[in-house]
DNA sequence: TTTTGAGTTGTTCGA
DNA sequence: GTCGAACAACTCAAA
């Protein structure tokens, strides 16, 4: 009897372009695929409410594709492995890499303490954020050197992987295994997560669909058009490529083969930096494992921000602030567990600037509403909004939210589409008041320095 | 070795 | 109405 391998799904719920699924399937062995919540180890960032609905549809269609055969777990992880190494008896164990300082530590004790070989790969980045530094090996601070000099004169990222012509499964239920549905990962009552998925099609034929359509409709003109929510400039790719149901390799080379149009080379060189910005984020993440916790310049740890009125926040988290972008996105958040870059951008201002409130308030309601909630990219874009993160926004620089509405939204499509009676409601803040404010508390931060 | 200029996403003020 | 300056401080690499 030949023994079998062991492919543990993580971040990579796809079959096309997974390294680790393919090494597997090298060595001949029938595979044992298998999943494992595992919300012990991820302690405060365990997943949150939106993306759990995303990941059962994602890990549904995943078990389909390998014709029911995938395996579910609950717990902890490091107590998991070992148990069904025993009892499969499998020889061998293949994963591609995750990047979150938790999964890092635990899946080093793992690999420690295993009695076969383990198999680990890259199969979630273009570059593994260990290979690029500066030239006295110190990580890169900032963007635009780190994704010029650093990636893009590196060696360029792996050719994707075909799909495996052949699937060599192994049917040997596991004791300890669940069903996916006892994993319990839909919400229970109101079920909420039926309307905010009918936004989305998970897994990875959704995914290449959604690439697809991106790279016919999208792709040409994204440079400018990526700025407006109402155009249909944006790729919608954030959840798809968390879930790993494509590989940014495949989404690099995919629009390099579709750039054949005038201003072709701008568009798609933006395109390939927005994947730049993911990666930037997972090498801050990598080099700064308190990036979700503390800010990376030290200074703000003295940042006097406001005290919460829990009535102001809900407002801004229900999208009933008055002003009609911020509104408008707060509720596109909470209806399809999305929101349009640039409108990431104002909501996260006005959190931060025009109420005062300390960023990592808005981390922890967007880590919970997202579907694309990221840790890397979460950690680093609102530490970006609010001035303490690498490469960081001026802190001065504080966007005005009726002027990026008339800039951005100017035929009001979005705003009537989301909030249509936010004009209604009266302002919650005085924004020139506020400005202000916050200007006055950052001059305060710089004096006390000294 | 030191200097210099540039760096994702803005707003306001005053000439 | 338009336009340039100011709003801080730091990183990085080329000169």
């Amino acid at each position: 009897m030949v023994d079998a391998v062991i492919v543990w799904f993580r971040q990579d719920l796809r079959l096309t372009d997974n390294p680790a699924l393919t090494s597997a399937l090298s060595t001949n062995a029938p595979i044992i695929p298998i999943y494992i919540l595992d919300d012990v180890n991820a302690k405060s960032w365990k997943i949150g409410d939106a993306s759990r609905a995303w990941l059962y549809h994602s890990l549904k269609s995943l078990n389909k594709s390998l014709d029911g055969a995938l395996q579910f777990f609950s717990g902890d992880a490091s107590d998991i492995i070992p148990k069904i190494i025993k009892e499969t008896k499998a020889n061998k164990i293949f994963w591609n890499r995750c990047y979150e300082p938790w999964r890092i530590t635990r899946d080093k004790k793992i690999k420690e303490n295993l009695s076969v070989s383990c198999n680990s790969e890259n199969g979630s980045l273009l570059w593994e954020p260990w290979a690029i530094h500066k030239s006295d090996e110190t990580p890169y601070r900032v963007f635009t050197p780190f994704f010029r000099k650093g990636c893009l004169s590196a060696p360029p990222p792996r050719i994707p992987l075909p799909i495996p012509s052949k699937l060599n499964l192994s049917r040997t239920k596991i004791v300890s295994s669940v069903s996916l549905d006892d994993l319990s990962l839909l919400p229970k009552t109101p079920r909420w997560d039926r309307d905010m998925m009918s936004y989305w099609n998970a897994g990875e034929t959704g995914a290449l669909n959604q690439l697809n359509e991106f790279l016919d409709v999208g792709l040409k003109g994204y440079k400018e058009g990526r700025n407006f929510p109402s155009k249909p400039h944006i790729s919608r790719l954030s959840p798809h490529l968390h879930f790993g149901e494509l590989s940014p390799n495949q989404v690099w080379y995919e629009s390099q083969g579709a750039g054949a149009h005038h201003k072709a080379e701008t568009d798609l060189d933006h395109f390939h930096s927005e994947l730049g910005w993911r990666e930037f984020s997972h090498s801050l993440l990598y080099y700064n494992p308190d990036l979700p916790e503390q800010p990376l310049n030290k200074k703000f740890l003295n940042f006097n921000w406001a005290d919460v009125d829990n009535e102001m926040l809900d407002r801004w988290k229900n999208g009933r602030t008055g002003y009609p972008i911020v509104d408008a996105g707060m509720r596109e958040l909470y209806a399809t567990g999305y929101m349009h870059n640039r409108v990431r951008m104002i909501v996260a201002s006005f959190l931060i600037k025009d109420l005062h409130y300390h960023w990592r308030l808005g981390e922890d309601w967007f880590w919970d509403t997202l579907v694309d909630a990221d840790l890397a990219n979460n950690a680093a874009s609102w530490q970006w909004v609010a001035g303490c993160g690498a490469d960081a926004a001026p802190f001065f620089r504080i966007f005005n939210p009726t002027t990026q509405g008339e800039k951005f939204d100017p035929t009001r499509d979005y705003i009537n589409q989301w909030a249509p009676d936010s004009h209604t409601i009266k302002p919650i803040v005085d924004h020139s008041v506020a400005r202000d404010r916050s200007l006055a508390a950052f001059k305060a931060l710089s004096q006390n320095e000294q």
